[in-house]
DNA sequence: GATGAATGAGCCTTCATTCAT
DNA sequence: GATGAATGAAGGCTCATTCAT
């Protein structure tokens, strides 16, 4: 059976093919991410990257197909995984507010476990959902779906009547800068402080924003 | 006398070069703002530039030395003009909560009424105080500056039991966030919206997550 | 007669704009050879040499059509001003080793009393006749017109027996690069030397090289 | 033992390398020195050079960091060429006489197998000293460095009182003055002549103006 | 498939020259 | 006629991308 010994000679180059696409893929993501953090998108060089990742020029040619998309790729992943994260904490928990506090801890253990996609996230500084901004429509689109997410749960929470009244796009933008205000300052500071402490820090200011009644007692019991 | 008229004619002449180079630096700076605005600093040529200001690109440079000191100049003008406009508000309220309304009144006026160089400031994202940061030092240094004045209000603030406690350059930064993503959020919109309208909803929101007592009776009194 | 009355005030004009226009290529001409003896040509813009001639840039174009016709100009008006300096000293010697004695003396003395152009000549290095060398194609023409007439006395002079046999250009570079590196010497040491020593040492070293009998008793009693 | 191979797939990738770039960087060298002699180091654009090379100008970059760059590393690499092959001549005769003869020979030789880097040398003319005179401070910079060597011979044989007295910087520049006369007349006539002649011709001139005895009938023996 | 040397389009900036006032 | 502001052509250099080995 010639045949069959080909075609699985075949698959089996065709899945070590990817197997090593995706090592590949994985080492430059990283490294690109590193050094996008350390020197911003502008200034890093494709070929800074490929020597960050131990790798060739072209190798990393022939897994990205450009800077553009490099970076696309990484804000696309970076933000799915956020979102991922944060929905598996806030799915379980119904109540509005309740699933605030779930989302932002959700968000900070996300970044603060991703601290290289969390200096670039914060030099690329977000437009704040500008449409037509570019810093980098990647991370705006990205990113935007992320925010999309917030946005049902403020509606839900704003007809539940626990959360203040407003645009439920403008609240959940503003619960996203809340929250790269206080990142910035911890990355600042040596991320020395417990991620846990920032946690708190930070829901206690979303519970005075965004809540009419922010001393809850009721979710301080949970 | 001859020689009078002689002086008077160079002097004529030193004015006029000065009142048409006023002109020529208004007109380009002017035209590097919206360009900026619109396509961000990196994507906009000097060229294009001049173009849009209708002058040849050597005038430019008989300006302004070079992209680099363009993009410092808009910076620190604007922001010099933010801060003074803002000061001239605050310095009358020695009160915090008053002084702090006042500054949210006196920063989206300003940017209300110099939509390009908002439009350029929102895309450049400001790192919130990142050290290392650069999307551009020139923006960074110029706001920071601006965000420094804040802190000030803040310390005060707590001092006097008016706002909730924390540290004061983070809340100063977060007061500057919130006022951002308002902002964005207006010209999305198209700009439509009263400024006043804003400025209202900027206030009850700072209130809320800055004061001890946001309800503020005595500040409505006023 | 109103029509003499405007010939001769057209005249008039006309030899006013002549003075006028004299005066002015005066003072550009000697603003130049300042800048460009100070700064190199190269490195001297014409906004500098207006400047320095304390006219408009305008002026310097009226009078002058160009930078290249500027730098020609000089040339052959200094090396026009050597030349009839040396041949009114040279001429009435016939002896050649008198008239090479002279031919030295009158070349210093012009050099001496031309510092700014000294300076200007020396920097742009003369290309020893290489034919095609262009650091100034116009030094080049100006300066071999003044190595033509030595030649003509190194012709005499080994026709008589006097000089050493040699190929009469050569020798004529010859001397005018010993010369050249004696008035480098002269400058770099800051002008202080009197000119007359330095003929003398001079003449000695070009008795040693070019005639038969350096020690030319009969010359020196004159 | 892959890994030895591996090694030693490196190292002679890693010597490749150094041996194209070697290749490069004389095909550069040389092109620039053409293009130099050829049009003078101002109007050879990096282009042309890159073409007279075969290369792309980005290659030409990869190797060279800048026209300044290149400029002083061919007037470096010469000089220093030049010097050594001098100072081998040289290094053997301590007869200050017969050592200048040898210095005029090697002078000669050396410049007559680098006939582009003597075009350039002489397109640069040589400014003799004159502080602050910069037709090339590179040029200048590697010359005076090689007219360095000779004064000391001068110094010497001054002192063993074989050559006539006198400033022996002003002797070694007017040596070289010399010698450069000689060459460009060379070159001028098309470099037909053979060398030989010309040192002969330079070293019996060099005798007449440097020594007391020009006879020098010990010399000749030689 | 991996490599990294080679490529060249594109941009910022300077300065000789022009021409409207 | 004098002025000097305005012009824009030209050149050095960078770096994302390609492709021969």
């Amino acid at each position: 059976m010639p045949r069959t010994r080909t075609e699985s000679r075949s698959s089996r180059r065709q899945s070590a093919r990817e197997a090593r696409n995706a090592v590949y893929r994985q080492l430059i993501f990283e490294a690109a991410e590193r050094t996008f953090a350390e020197k911003g998108v502008e200034d890093s060089k494709m070929e800074e990257i490929a020597a960050e990742a131990g790798l060739a020029l072209g190798t990393l040619y022939n897994v990205f197909s450009g800077k553009a998309k490099l970076v696309v790729e990484i804000h696309e992943t970076r933000m799915r995984e956020a979102v991922t994260g944060i929905d598996a904490l806030t799915r379980s928990t119904r109540e509005p507010a309740q699933a605030l506090m779930s989302g932002i801890e959700g968000y900070v253990r996300f970044f603060a476990s991703h601290p290289d996609y969390l200096r670039m996230h914060l030099r690329q500084g977000y437009a704040w959902g500008l449409a037509g901004s570019q810093p980098s429509p990647a991370h705006e689109a990205a990113f935007g779906a992320g925010i999309a997410a917030q946005e049902t749960l403020f509606e839900r929470g704003m007809a539940a009547g626990v959360f203040h009244p407003g645009r439920p796009r403008v609240m959940a933008r503003l619960l996203v800068a809340m929250q790269q205000v206080q990142l910035a300052d911890w990355v600042e500071e040596g991320m020395q402080r417990d991620p846990a402490d920032l946690v708190s820090e930070m829901q206690i200011q979303a519970r005075r924003t965004f809540c009419r009644n922010p001393d809850c007692r009721d979710l301080e019991k949970d």
